[in-house]
DNA sequence: GTAGCCGATGTCAGCGCTGTCTTGTCCTGT
DNA sequence: ACAGGACAAGACAGCGCTGACATCGGCTAC
């Protein structure tokens, strides 16, 4: 393959009989160039297969680039890659491009990725924060780069930041397990020293607390072990004396690791369970879940980066994207009488 | 916020009071400045919160970026997300960064993202090719750019590929079946006017054709209307005279429909179903699927992408990944005796 | 003693593009 | 006939960086 080189504005110049300068118009300020001039550039570009070199141009524009960075736990994760769905959707309806990082969910990741990212002149900064600390990210905030933190908030760094109403819809559905006579109920999740597990469990609590329900830690199984399954928490609630009627799970995959506990069990619906984060096949399984909307989420978080582009200097903001219930049957089971005195 | 200036070679040079060059070299070839400098240099630019401009270096430079590109349908799809997660992975690994577009899997929204992307002056450019025809990225191959196509060949354009083992799979699967003694076996899939879909079905039907069932179009039901769920065409099959014992569904997204129509049909486990393309919980419901690795293929992908780059002028190369069959229950039912006569 | 070399650093130009300023041409109004 | 303006196009510099080449002191070798 005999590789050929790129042609320049110089090169469509000459060809076309004119000045870089005049090319160069023909491709940013059209209407300053006479019509047949125009005709006559856009030949020669087309010949010459001439594309405008971006490096080029934003070295000599200055300023941030058109790509905007989203650093994410990891691609692999259905509510990640609804988010960045979300965000590439909206960004490149904008034109702007869309550069994705992966952290593996370590705060070391992080911060490394976060570099290595903002060596390239981003336009902005999306980032779902998993360290404990985003001061690093202090000094390229003051050189103007916008950045916004989803799912969680910043630490340590001022910045927009867009999350769900975690306790709000832990809360609900827990009201509504006490409400359809629930009494125990346990609530699991893994990893739960995130924020979003701690909102989503201050809900669950604040809820049991409304009906009198002072001390909720006997029903809470909380792990913090990404690569083990939640199968053990799951087994070891319902193995109490007093089994829960009615679990609470805090995301997708404790969700789909209970519902596998329970089928192992033959629980036959016998325990209520409603879910955070919705799934593709919850509606085949009949689970009822928390949900949201990732995409709408991702969504608001694009719109937020572009405004605040446009406006580097307003004040931050702190956006929260609602949650709701959908009933799908397992949440609306009644509690079950003890089959053993 | 008081938005100040980045600080360049020169503002780093004059503070640890050398020449740009040298400053420039300490973050090129260290070895080639004294130890002592190389202090100096490094606190000065640690000072100023130096960044070197990638745009001025690669302009500089000249040559592709350390950037790659890959444009997909859609990244609300399983299949999709975790194929860019491979991709991801294994080029963050390499150094290089994964800029992501969408298609919406239309074939004009495939070359209106593909030349924006190409602006960039990318690296590589990985595709799943939509449209029928790919050789508007003829000039940009010429150019040196090496593009590798991935799940579908690329069609009137010299580039390397990597997809699945379609035929294959779906012709074990279907050989399983008719070894089990069904004879009635389904298919059905939408889309089915796409390059993978035919590889399927041509597996469906050379399997059956291996039993002596020529004409298997009574039992095939494909459709090409993305937006309506599959249902309807399970349906209909299932309300042949003679309906069959077992259905092969193209997608995850068929299974998906197809599951909730077994569902809503009340059809208690009778009818095998095995489904191309594994999903999240099809562990919990018990189904069989053929399955591949959607991280190694994009691991795989990535590579060829990076050796590629490495090797523009090397003879391009076709590669295929392995499918296999993972059966959890639906599969292996036996064919049902006809209820009626 | 000096030719020759080496390691450390500097000078300079230019990658491809665009902002600013300048030049040139034609048209309008009086 | 000519000032004044509108429009089209060019000259030039420089964005931040690095490759090629130059410089310079110190040291080895004979």
């Amino acid at each position: 393959m005999n590789v050929q080189q790129r042609a320049t504005l110089e090169d469509v110049a000459r060809l076309a009989g004119v000045s870089s300068k005049t090319v160069s118009r023909v491709f940013t300020h059209r209407d300053l160039v006479a019509p047949e001039t125009v005709d006559r550039v856009l030949a020669a570009a087309k010949r010459l297969r001439f594309r405008p070199n971006p490096l080029a141009r934003n070295l000599r524009r200055g300023g941030p680039t058109d790509t905007i960075g989203f650093i994410m736990g990891e691609l692999n994760n259905p509510f990640y890659y609804k988010l960045a769905a979300g965000i590439e959707r909206e960004l490149s309806a904008h034109g702007f491009s869309l550069v994705v990082a992966t952290t593996d969910d370590t705060p070391e990741g992080e911060e490394r990725v976060a570099d290595a990212l903002l060596g390239q002149r981003l336009g902005a900064l999306l980032l779902i924060p998993v360290a404990d600390d985003q001061s690093y990210l202090e000094g390229e905030r003051h050189l103007g780069t916008p950045i916004i933190a989803i799912d969680r908030p910043a630490r340590n760094l001022v910045a927009d930041s867009i999350v769900l109403e975690n306790h709000r819809g832990v809360f609900e559905a827990t009201t509504r397990l006490l409400e359809r006579g629930h009494r125990r109920i346990g609530y699991i999740c893994n990893p739960a020293s995130v924020y979003t597990q701690a909102e989503r469990l201050r809900g669950y609590r604040d809820a049991l607390a409304a009906y009198g329900i002072r001390d909720s830690s006997p029903w809470e199984r909380l792990a913090d072990d990404l690569a083990r399954p939640a199968d053990g928490l799951i087994s070891d609630l319902l193995d109490r004396a007093d089994p829960p009627t009615a679990i609470i799970t805090g995301n997708n995959r404790v969700t789909i690791d209970a519902l596998r506990a329970l089928r192992d069990r033959d629980d036959d619906g016998r325990t209520a369970l409603i879910g955070f984060d919705d799934f593709d096949t919850a509606d085949v399984l009949g689970v009822s879940v928390i949900t949201y909307d990732p995409l709408a989420l991702g969504k608001a978080a694009a719109t937020l980066a572009i405004e605040r582009m446009q406006d580097p200097a307003g004040f931050t903001r702190q956006l929260e994207m609602p949650t709701w219930i959908v009933e799908r049957g397992t949440g609306e089971r009644p509690p079950a009488e003890r089959t053993t005195a």
